[in-house]
DNA sequence: CTCCTTGATGGCAGCGCTGCCAATCACTAT
DNA sequence: ATAGTGATTGGCAGCGCTGCCATCAAGGAG
């Protein structure tokens, strides 16, 4: 009755049809028409078509948050990155939430920008939302933290580094050895003036990870960087031009160096352009992360590509399956591009 | 009794610990120990430690989904963007995010790539949670992704484009006015033979949009067009590299090029550096959208500014405020670079 | 001394849905 | 004719929490 004063299609003034609207307006029972919608256990043809026509009548709009509370385990999961200002995280990001989608899974996105008391409490308010599973970047959490993950009773997928202990399935690769591969890169080219460009390393813990493991390899070759600029700051491309203009005023005479990533590196880059100093003669320059915007430059860059898209697949994959903990290493590959 | 054959800390296997469960170990009623957890109502010093103390022992995670069904309205936010395969939308996504996270609202991401039908689904999907609102990219959906964004009742945010009719509230720009504004610029610096580089305009419709405005100008002022090289595929900037090259080995007289975005345009940027094509004196390049990566080249590429961060922060405040509707024309500004 | 207010608390319905179970029906096997 | 089978259906408890209401003690006002 009332619902024909307010315009017929919904309850009371503007509030959204349910379940059991939509098995009153059919004339079957709510499971009856539970079932219908979701397509489980058997019912007639005909009795398909009445409650579809129902729900469509009322505009009807299914309720997740109840759904989820009825049954067991949501159809949501969380992912957690560091940021959002440069194309990596973007990259992982697509590459999960193409498979969790293909699985009719939901994304409920955080953001710690590198922060981890943020991480803390976005790990505390996502498990809030019993999600099937989580995503996160890196191993390195706050004991808090990994004790919520821990206790959580679901997946964890740690994200884009394997030099630690994970909690339960790891996809990444050694950042550690990245940082090595690149100094044996650079030493095999025979330069020997190395200077090193960087962001916030206290922040960032896997470019640390890389620095690391390049400065280990110079230390084993009894050599050590010339110089090093860190900037405080997130990297990006400004920031890598400007820090190489700085690290190349007190230091001139470098022939390499090495940056943090290719943003930083490709600042450097066009740096280097704008000064005409000749690449890789005068100064080569040394990335990570294999971008486009470095792989398309005039001179490709010299980096290490990181297979993002597939870490964030392979993550969300795996999260699906359900198999057993694992550390899954996807690689790195290194590029030799012309500047260097 | 049985908490402690299982360990102490949850009941019964691993299941994790309920509000009456902290009530209880708390000696305290449920609704006493809701009222404490979410500090609401009134209670005494004592029985406010005597809960969280409760809470902290069993390692209490509150249940959100119980709790948004119990209330009204989630802490949801959906977010529906085309893509994530260049920074445009992360950079819109941090924006958005930034706002909500301080306003205790959590994101949930889908991604359209582009397509209406996906999008669709993406619609019905979020708008399940019963989101508190939803912020979405773009003017244009299904006639049935409209009828369920008006029905749902909640606030809707359309993003980026302000050309056009919107639901609710509308925070952009006009890409149609920035075509144009791009073609008046080509057109004051005398350029005359102009050709255009673009990526799949019946899907990036606000692309579309913009190369209407410029081609407008173009009639209007008794010119056209000479040529133009349309890619089938997300915009990159391998890829407008390699059409700037096509477009070249047919139309080698052009002197001015403007692209579907900066992607396309940075391509074009790196292939005539490769080649040694003079800019701006051979040839002029204009882009869209003001990347990073666009300003800080060797020369700063001519193009349009468009503040996504603002337009992301500006539709999630808009969101939280509750006011009526609108449209908000957050402007773009056309950046003389050193490419035209 | 009674009435009213205030702070602190517990009980319980019910949010909208799912999962279980029982009931019903149309047939078929004995 | 009786029981057995499988497909189809409806009823209802209950997921974990919040919101409302009732309760109670401790004052303060009249």
């Amino acid at each position: 009755m009332n619902e024909h004063v307010f315009g017929g299609k919904r309850r009371r003034g503007g509030q959204a049809a349910t379940l059991t609207d939509v098995a009153r307006e059919a004339g079957v029972g709510e499971s009856t028409a539970s079932r219908v919608l979701r397509k489980s256990g058997s019912f007639s043809d005909q009795t398909n078509q009445k409650v579809l026509e129902a729900a469509a009548r009322l505009g009807y709009v299914p309720n997740r948050i109840a759904g989820t509370l009825a049954s067991t385990g949501s159809k949501l999961v969380g992912v957690i990155i560091p940021s959002l200002a440069n194309i990596v995280f973007p990259d992982v990001l697509r590459g999960a939430n193409s498979i969790l989608e293909a699985e009719g899974l939901q994304s409920v996105v955080g953001v710690t920008e590198y922060d981890q008391a943020r991480e803390e409490n976005l790990v505390a308010s996502l498990l809030a939302w019993r999600p099937a599973g989580l995503l996160i970047a890196g191993l390195e959490h706050s004991e808090h933290a990994l004790t919520m993950l821990k206790g959580a009773g679901i997946r964890i997928v740690e994200l884009g580094d394997i030099d630690g202990e994970g909690i339960d399935i790891v996809v990444g690769l050694s950042n550690y050895q990245a940082g090595r591969a690149s100094a044996k890169h650079l030493l095999s080219r025979n330069y020997r003036r190395i200077g090193y460009i960087g962001h916030d390393l206290s922040r960032d813990l896997r470019a640390g990870k890389r620095f690391r493991g390049f400065n280990d390899v110079l230390t084993e070759n009894g050599m050590s960087l010339i110089d090093r600029e860190i900037v405080e700051a997130p990297s990006s491309i400004p920031e890598g031009r400007a820090a190489l203009t700085r690290l190349l005023e007190r230091s001139s005479d470098l022939d390499a160096v090495y940056f943090s990533n290719d943003d930083m590196a490709i600042g450097g880059y066009f740096h280097c352009l704008s000064c005409g100093i000749a690449i890789p003669g005068r100064l080569a320059l040394f990335g990570y992360n294999g971008l486009d915007v470095a792989l398309s430059a005039p001179q490709p860059l010299s980096t290490i590509r990181t297979p993002r898209v597939e870490i964030g697949e392979t993550g969300a994959r795996l999260l699906c399956e359900g198999g057993p903990s694992t550390v899954v290493d996807v690689g790195f590959e290194l590029l030799e591009g012309a500047t260097s």
